[in-house]
Formats: C-alpha cells, sequence, structure tokens
RNA sequence: GCCGAAGUGGCGGAAUUGGCAGACGCACGCGACUCAAAAUCGCGCGGGGUAAAACCCAUGUGGGUUCGACUCCCACCUUCGGCACCA
C-alpha cells in the first residue's frame, strides 16, 4: 500500500506508516509460539539472573510497574545479546491485605479477586515486550507456593531460628492486625499501608531470629548494592559496642546496663528502669508504691505517640529502692522513667548526668547529684554547678579511683575511646561486667491475624503444647468457605473445619494456629521458586539452582531497603544455616564454581530505580454563576473560560481555577481573595468548550500538583492507554529517555512526542531504502564512525543504567543517517551496515519495531538472536579534531587539526592562533599545557 | 538533633570524573509547504552586548586549591530521604 506520507525525500512506493498497534501484536505471538523467550540451563553459557521486583496484583498495570520493568528488561536483553544465558522471571505477590479488605468491600472472594487481577496484569505485561520466562511464573498464594513457605517456617523452627512468645506488639486497629516494626512509620508510629496510629497489644506471637544474623547482616562486603540502602540497612541495625556491667539492688538482686561508656561508670549518680521493668515492683519501698504505679500504670495506658508527642521534657519517678555501684560501691538511688525503653538492651541504666544529655536533663529536673570523670584538656574545668549541657566528648578520666589520668580519647572511628577497653578489660577481670554489643534490630514478627496469607503450620495441643504440622501434611491449606468480619477480624478464627484439628502427636484434638505469616516472608523467596515453580522436591530444583544462583542484578524501589531487603538476606543464610543449599552446592562445585560464598547472599548487584510522579497541570479557568448560599455558591452554570482577562465578576458569581473537583462540587480560586465552594447538581449547565450540551462536572480539570500518582489525585497514567495510542516500543523508550532511572520525576504527557518522532524517522529511514548515492570513501568512513561511536555510547549507558543517553545516543545516530542520506555520499554496502547495526542497537529498547525492520531488511528472524555489535575503536576515532587554545583557563580560539597531531605542532599552532595573539598583549607565554586526550591547549602567560 | 543525597536554560536532562557547560529531547519563536489547520521540513533558542564580531556574565550562595572547577576543599542556604530519649 503506497501512501500520503512525506519526508524530506518524497514518497516512495515501498514506504508505508509505522503502526506499531498492528506489528506489536504479531510478534508478541510470534515469540510466545516460537518460545523465544525460554530460558534454560545451558552450561557452555555464563549464566545472568536478572530480577525485578515483584508486583503485587492490585488489578492495574500502573506506570510504574513500567518504569520498573521496561529498563530491566532492556538490560537482560542486551546481556542475551552480548552472550549471556539470561534469566529474567516474573511472578506476582499476591498474599495480602489489599485482597482482603477489597473483598470485604465490594463481597469478592480474596482468591477470585487476586485470581482475576493477575489474569488482568498478565495480559498487561505481554504486551510490554519483555522477555519474561513466564514458564517460570510464581504466585505467592497458590498452594504449591505456599506450601514452602510454611515449609520455610518448619525449617526455621526445627533450627530455633523460630519462637513464640508473648510480647506488647504494635497493632493496628485498622487493618486489625499486628505489624512489624519496620512497618510502622513516622513521627506518630502510623500503619505503613493506612495511615492509622497504631496501639499497644500484648500477644503471643512468633518471631524469627534475624537478631542472630544482626553482624552479618551489616557485613555487606559480599554484595555491590548502593551505598545509600548499605547506610539505612546499618542504622536499622543500629549496631554499638560497648560493656554490660552488674550493679546490684541493696538485696543483692543483679541489675545488669548496658552502657556504650563504661569510663563513666564513677559518675553514675542514679539508676534508672524502665517502668516496665521486672525488678521495678521489687525495688519499690512502701513509701514510694502508690507514686510508682501510678506512674508504671500511667506508661502503660500511654501509647508511644503520645510520649514523643510530649517532647523531650522527662518524666519519672523514685522507687525508693537503692543500688551499688560495683566500682565504688556506692550507694545510688533507683527511678524509673520511661526515657528508658525496656525494648533495647537491658531495659535499665546507669544515670551519668554529667556526660551523657538525657541523663543531665533528669537529673536537672530532679535535682539529682552530677559528677564530673571525664575533664576535658586544654579547657576551663568543667563545674557541675554550672553546666548547662552534658560533655559527651573527650578527656581525661578524674574521680575515678585507681583510673584517674586515663586518658579519654576518641580513636579511628570515633566512636569509641581508649579508656573504654582499659575499664573494660579490668571489669572482666574483677567479675563485674563483660565487653557487649547491643542492637537496635529487633527479631522478626512475622504474625497476622488476617485471612489472605500462609497459614502458620502450627497446632496447640492441650497435653503436648505447640506442635509443628509435619513436612508431609503440608500445605496447610487456607480454607475457601469463610464469611469475612466486617471489621477485617480473621475468619479463620471461626473457621470450625480448619480450627479444629488432630494433635500430629498424640493424636488427640488440638487447634490450629489461626495467624498467618507476614507477606514479607512470601516474598523473601520469590527468586528461589522463579528456578522451579512446580518443582515438588523442595522449593526448588538444586539442578537449577547450582546454574542460575545467585541473583546477579536485582532492580527496585528505594522503599523496601530495611524490609524486604532484609528480610531476604536474613532468609537466606536462614536457609543455608539449615541446609537447605546443600545439595545446591554439591551440584555447583561439580558443575565446577565456586562455592566459597555462592549462598551468602541473594542478590549481588542492586539498582533502584526512582518513582514517576504524577504530571502538573493548571485547573481550568471558570466563571459559575448561581445564588450563595453563605459562603457557598449554589451554581446555575459554569463556564469554562481561556482566560479571566477582562471577565467582571457580578452579584451571585465567582471566577477563578479549578482547584478541587469532587462528584457534585468544586474548589474555585479566584486570582486574589479565598477560594469558593461551588455546589453543582443534575440542573448545572456545564460550558466547556470541545463537549456539546452532555458536558458535566467530570470533564471539568482541576489543578495537579506533583505528587505520587493515586486515584484520588486524579493524576494517574493508564499504561494501556499509551500503549494502545503510541505502541509499546514508544512508551518503553520515552521512559528510559525521558528520565534518569534512579531519580524518576513527574511525568510530562508532551515528552513522548520526541520518541514517537524517533521511531517514525527510523521507520522511514529503513522502509526507504538506500540512498542512491556514488562511493566517497570519506563520507563512508564518517558513517562508520558514527556507528562506532554510537555503539560504544549505547553499550556504556546499558552498562552503568544511563538508558537516558543511551536512548539519546541511538537518536542521534538517527539524526546522522538522515544527514547522510540528505548528502547521498555513501554507497548501498556502507548504508546496509549502518542501518543493521543501528537495529541491532535499538533491538532491547524497542524490540517489535527492531524486530519488524530487521525482517523487512531481509535478515534471519530473530533480531533477538543476534549478537551485540563489536565496538571498534580505530573506526570511531577522529581523523581531524578541534583543538581548543586557552588563554589563561578561558576559551579563545577553536582550530581542527588532525588527530594525530604531535604535542610540539598542536602548542605552536595554539600560539599562533589568532585568538592567543589577540590575549597575550605580546607577552611571552609563562607555561603552555597540552592536554592531548582532550585536544586542548592552555597558555598561561 | 544525627546520618545521607541532590541543587545546571522555560522544562526533562548531558558533560568520558579536573579540561570546549547545556549532548539528546520537550516547549517556544521565525520561515517553508497548505485555501487553512495538523503533520512534516529548514533555521533559531542561557543572559548581556554588537551591524556582525570581539567581549562580559552564568552550573544554589560566599570563599579557597589549581594553568584550568558543574566536578576537589571549607562555610552557608534550599530541597528531599533515613534514623531519632537506642544508654
Amino acid at each position: 500500500m503506497s501512501t500520503a506520507h512525506t519526508s524530506w525525500s518524497g514518497k516512495t512506493a515501498m514506504a508505508d506508516k509505522y503502526t506499531p498497534q498492528e506489528i506489536e501484536a504479531r510478534w508478541a505471538q510470534r515469540w510466545e509460539r516460537d518460545g523465544l523467550n525460554r530460558s534454560t540451563i545451558d552450561p557452555d553459557r555464563p549464566k545472568f539472573y536478572a530480577l525485578t521486583m515483584l508486583p503485587y496484583p492490585s488489578g492495574d498495570l500502573h506506570i510504574g510497574h513500567w518504569y520498573a520493568m521496561s529498563p530491566s528488561d532492556a538490560r537482560a536483553r542486551w546481556l542475551q545479546m552480548k552472550g549471556y544465558n539470561v534469566l529474567f522471571p516474573m511472578g506476582f505477590d499476591a498474599f495480602g491485605l489489599n485482597a482482603e479488605n477489597a473483598a470485604i468491600k465490594r463481597k469478592i472472594h480474596p482468591k477470585i479477586w487476586t485470581e482475576q487481577n493477575i489474569e488482568f496484569m498478565r495480559r498487561q505485561l505481554r504486551t510490554m515486550g519483555a522477555i519474561f520466562d513466564w514458564e517460570r511464573e510464581a504466585v505467592t498464594s497458590h498452594p504449591d507456593y505456599y506450601k514452602w513457605t510454611q515449609w520455610f517456617f518448619l525449617q526455621f523452627y526445627k533450627h530455633g531460628l523460630a519462637y513464640r512468645k508473648m510480647a506488647a506488639v504494635d497493632f493496628c486497629p485498622q487493618c486489625n492486625t499486628t505489624l512489624a516494626r519496620e512497618q510502622v512509620w513516622g513521627d506518630d508510629r502510623h500503619c505503613e499501608r493506612c495511615g492509622t496510629p497504631v496501639i499497644k497489644k500484648d500477644l503471643e506471637q512468633w518471631f524469627f531470629r534475624t537478631t542472630d544474623y544482626a553482624d552479618e547482616l551489616l557485613d555487606h562486603s559480599q554484595i555491590d548494592w548502593p551505598e545509600r540502602v548499605k547506610i539505612m540497612q546499618t542504622n536499622w541495625i543500629g549496631r554499638s559496642e560497648g560493656a554490660h556491667v552488674v550493679f546490684r539492688t541493696e538485696d543483692g538482686d543483679p541489675m545488669e546496663v548496658f552502657t556504650t561508656r563504661p569510663d563513666t561508670l564513677w559518675g553514675a549518680t542514679f539508676m534508672v528502669l524502665a517502668p516496665e521493668h521486672p525488678l521495678v515492683e521489687k525495688v519499690t519501698t512502701a513509701q514510694q508504691r502508690a507514686a510508682v504505679e501510678a506512674y508504671v500504670a500511667e506508661a502503660a495506658r500511654k501509647s508511644e505517640i503520645d510520649r514523643t508527642a510530649e517532647g523531650k521534657e522527662k518524666t519519672g519517678v523514685f522507687t525508693g529502692g537503692y543500688a551499688i555501684n560495683p566500682v565504688n560501691s556506692e550507694r545510688i538511688p533507683i527511678w524509673i522513667a520511661d526515657y528508658v525503653l525496656i525494648s533495647y538492651g537491658s531495659g535499665a541504666i546507669m544515670a551519668v548526668p554529667a556526660h551523657d544529655q538525657r541523663d543531665f536533663e533528669f537529673a536537672r529536673k530532679f535535682d539529682l547529684p552530677i559528677r564530673i570523670v571525664i575533664q576535658p584538656e586544654g579547657a576551663e574545668d568543667l563545674n557541675p554547678d554550672n553546666m548547662t549541657e552534658a560533655w559527651p566528648g573527650e578527656g581525661v578520666m578524674v574521680n575515678s579511683g585507681q583510673f584517674d589520668g586515663t586518658p579519654a580519647h576518641y580513636t579511628g572511628d570515633g566512636k569509641k575511646n581508649e579508656a573504654v577497653g582499659v575499664v573494660t578489660r579490668w571489669l572482666e577481670e574483677q567479675g563485674t561486667g563483660h565487653a557487649a554489643v547491643n542492637y537496635r534490630l529487633r527479631d522478626w514478627l512475622i504474625s497476622r491475624q488476617r485471612y489472605w496469607g500462609a497459614p502458620i503450620p502450627i497446632v496447640y495441643c492441650d497435653d503436648c503444647g505447640v506442635v509443628p504440622v509435619p513436612e508431609d501434611d503440608l500445605p496447610v491449606l487456607l480454607p475457601h468457605d469463610v464469611d469475612f468480619m466486617p471489621t477485617g477480624e480473621s475468619p479463620l478464627k471461626y473457621h470450625e473445619g480448619f480450627l479444629n484439628t488432630t494433635c500430629p502427636h498424640c493424636g488427640g484434638p488440638a487447634k490450629r494456629e489461626t495467624d498467618t505469616m507476614d507477606t514479607f516472608m512470601c516474598s523473601s523467596w520469590y527468586q528461589y521458586r522463579y528456578l522451579s515453580p512446580r518443582y515438588d522436591g523442595g522449593p526448588f530444583d538444586p539442578e537449577e539452582g547450582a546454574y542460575w544462583l545467585p541473583v546477579d542484578q536485582y532492580t527496585g524501589g528505594i522503599e523496601h531497603a530495611t524490609m524486604h531487603l532484609m528480610y531476604t538476606r536474613f532468609f537466606t543464610k536462614a536457609m543455608r544455616d539449615c541446609g537447605v543449599f546443600d545439595r545446591t552446592k554439591a551440584i555447583a562445585e561439580r558443575m565446577g564454581r565456586d562455592t566459597a560464598h555462592l549462598f551468602d547472599e541473594p542478590m549481588l548487584r542492586l539498582f533502584n530505580q526512582g518513582m514517576i510522579l504524577g504530571e502538573p497541570r493548571d485547573g481550568h479557568l471558570v466563571v459559575a454563576e448561581g445564588t450563595f448560599d453563605g459562603g457557598k455558591l449554589n451554581a446555575a452554570r459554569v463556564r469554562v473560560v481561556g482566560s479571566l482577562d477582562g471577565v467582571l465578576v457580578g452579584a451571585g458569581q465567582v471566577a477563578g481555577e479549578v482547584m478541587k473537583r469532587t462528584e457534585t462540587t468544586l474548589i474555585v480560586q479566584p486570582p486574589e481573595g479565598r477560594s469558593v465552594v461551588v455546589d453543582t447538581d443534575d440542573r448545572t449547565v456545564f460550558d466547556i468548550p470541545g463537549f456539546g450540551s452532555d458536558a458535566t462536572i467530570n470533564q471539568i480539570k482541576h489543578h495537579l500538583e506533583v505528587e505520587k500518582m493515586s486515584k484520588t489525585q486524579g493524576n494517574v497514567v493508564a499504561p494501556d492507554e499509551l500503549v494502545e495510542q503510541y505502541g509499546a516500543d514508544t512508551v518503553r523508550a520515552y521512559l528510559m529517555f525521558a528520565f534518569r532511572w534512579d531519580q524518576g520525576g513527574p511525568w510530562d504527557s508532551q515528552g513522548i512526542q520526541g520518541v514517537v518522532r524517533w521511531l517514525n524517522d527510523v521507520w522511514a529511514l529503513v522502509t526507504e531504502g538506500a540512498p542512491q548515492g556514488g562511493g566517497d570513501p570519506a563520507a563512508a568512513r564518517d558513517l562508520r564512525r558514527k556507528v562506532h561511536q554510537a555503539i560504544k555510547k549505547v553499550s556504556d549507558g546499558l552498562e552503568s543504567f544511563a538508558f537516558n543517553t543511551a536512548v539519546a545516543a541511538l537518536m542521534e545516530l538517527k539524526n546522522e543517517l538522515q544527514d547522510a542520506r540528505r548528502a547521498s555520499k555513501v554507497e548501498r554496502a556502507v548504508w546496509d551496515e549502518a542501518i543493521t547495526n543501528m537495529l541491532l542497537l535499538m533491538a532491547p529498547f524497542t524490540p517489535f519495531i527492531a524486530e519488524e525492520l530487521w525482517e523487512r531488511t531481509g535478515h534471519p528472524y530473530s533480531i533477538h538472536r543476534q549478537a551485540w555489535p563489536e565496538y571498534d575503536p580505530e573506526i570511531a576515532a577522529e581523523d581531524e579534531i578541534t583543538l581548543v587554545v586557552q588563554v589563561n583557563g578561558k576559551v579563545r580560539d577553536r582550530i581542527q587539526v588532525p588527530a594525530g597531531i604531535a604535542e610540539e605542532d598542536a602548542k605552536r599552532l595554539a600560539l599562533e592562533s589568532g585568538g592567543a595573539q589577540r590575549h597575550m598583549d605580546g607577552k611571552p607565554p609563562r607555561k603552555v599545557i597540552y592536554v592531548g586526550q582532550r585536544g586542548m591547549v592552555n597558555i598561561v602567560v
């Protein structure tokens, strides 16, 4: 079909229009049919396991999913062309609260809701043209998946890594479930999902011993991860070194405290216990009992929100009891205060007001003694009577018996001073203390009081107690026939068939655990299930694991830095210690792989992409008229206008920008003054240019700021619509071109035109055939040079995740080809070589158009099975360069010189140049600097 | 408060890590084609300055190191992120 498509070269019969919708559907089918994206073990090729964080099946593929996945796909495709055997799987993180809440709201079963969503999202994902191997898809809510999630629980239980305890845990009253510590956010300690402030609840809950791995998790030496993530994990783990010191109450009960400053032990003038500390009861005297009990009750009643809301003002009560300081046998009072946390250290501290700011504030408030034990040097001596703040810095020990004069200077890492070591050794000799390490990290709370998750495989027997479900009985199936409570309370608690079981141990009646597991458990090991999602002999097939593991490149959002990424590291280490990798390791060794650290870390490299935000937009300018009802306008008519210039606002009128819109109201912001609520009903007439009499309030555009995309903001970009309009290649390329991948930014609906034009130009360039040129060797060399420069730029961009500059290089190459066509100086063979290379370079970014044009230019199927073009620096080298002439560092001239110019020649030409002469004022050059690599001469006068 | 990241045209962003600031693209302006519009094509596009050049200013601000600084150092400002009574 010939068309009216015109271009700079006029029409040709061969050129038809680029119609991505037709091309993409056709190739997607063909690739699917040919199994082009199947990944199978191939011992002859190096493997590359590329992984992108799996999506939650919310039902819609968000532009954010495209943003996360298509650059990862481009990189995976590139590695494939470079000769790697690439595995790039995809699946769904399908358990979780959203499904359950949606089910309650819409009266659909979570399983059905989830599966419908997955089906829909699979379809959407296929349009993206990614090389996902769908044979390896894993869905965490399928019984043959969660069977293994449960199996892991049992392994961890068997190895002492899972335990149950009564604990005051964070509970979200809205979601009706407990939360792990990292799921509680912000100053007001709200639920990560719904924003409701959490409360404390005492519940029997299951925990994993993540703290056992604190030091190993702190060690990032085996992995190449962003500094930012490593720092966040390090902060989260919060390791501090110091000593445990045993104080005793007057009755002789030991009271262990943790301190990072054992060198200040002589300055301890009182002790503080957390209100929840078990010794509080015992040390409290009759006289103080009422006050202490009131304080403890008050602290228990207060949530942590209230505690922090009160600011830093210290509160506390004297217990009446005394402790003996082991270093000097001093008798010091024991207080309780809520600034000491029961959950950190031992829940008790020695208070050294002279050298700790919190203790200082407490001492000042309650008029407790302050004693200097570290005297700073070279400054005025500290005096307890006029200090305004504690001195946490360096100095020399004083008032500390035999240690007086010991220097306390911070060394190396600035965390520990030399006196700490000296005193700690002495404590150890005395048997009153020992060096110790404390962590902020706590054990992972995995119990969730919800239905839509993997049931914890435990039964409770009156006779045998806590009994794990035998591995052969897995999975503990989630029953389908359940009645959901509007409160979100788990229906499992009321499901007799699920609840009642027999004890695997004694065969007597027993009850099942009704809590399910945190969904982060499911996503902690999915990278292993992808290897063999239907394998039944274990969580994954060791043969597959031995070849593919570990993940070579992981990509995903930064928001998982301290949650998913810590959990999955913990999981892998725990799996290793439970022997889960033993067979895999043996096979890997047979394959000749170095297995020394092969299963210590799940993902070797990590890259965090940014986020696409909503596009900012002005609201419509409107003139609304009607009758005012108080401050509100009941509108009879709302007219959209192009400008407010010259609009006179009469009685019963308001004119301004629409800032917000609901189903019936508009918030209108006049150029001056307060915004006005404009109420509408079905009789209100809307007058919107471009819409006829059927215009409704829904066509009114409201003001949008740059914000996260959300349905309520009305700023969500739908990838389906974009794909329909522009094609997947364009959407992929635009996402890669328009942002720095690590940063993201606000969507720009206009910018996509640049990519549309690029692909249209490429299409025209290729389909219109070679120029009718002769064989000019200089032009041929120029074109080949440009091609090889592009090979380098595109390769470098892909290597370093700089997809934007890689696409820019492809656009530049297209521009060069257009110029070459216009000049019409290169012969057919040179032209074809350039086009061939350009298509190969485009293949990872725009796989469909590349394949189509590959076929049309007579190449054998498939472009995605071709080798990446080899970069040749000699072809890429320029033979003439622009020599930049600077005088005192300022550019004064530019001269064209041959590329291989000798240093002396360059300097001579630079000195002779007009620009240099002009600015040297006849003065002799003091120094002439030649930077050959950059083609630059700097003359210093 | 502590720790970290980032500030470049109207906008998204480049700049091989100390060597021509603004690649590539969007938007915009002018012109061509058209009855007209869209699309397409050509030219321009940091600010000042000039007839055109020359030249001057310019990478958050102020200093410094250097022949030479977006890049390194010091101080400050702004924005974003993490942690936060953690003993």
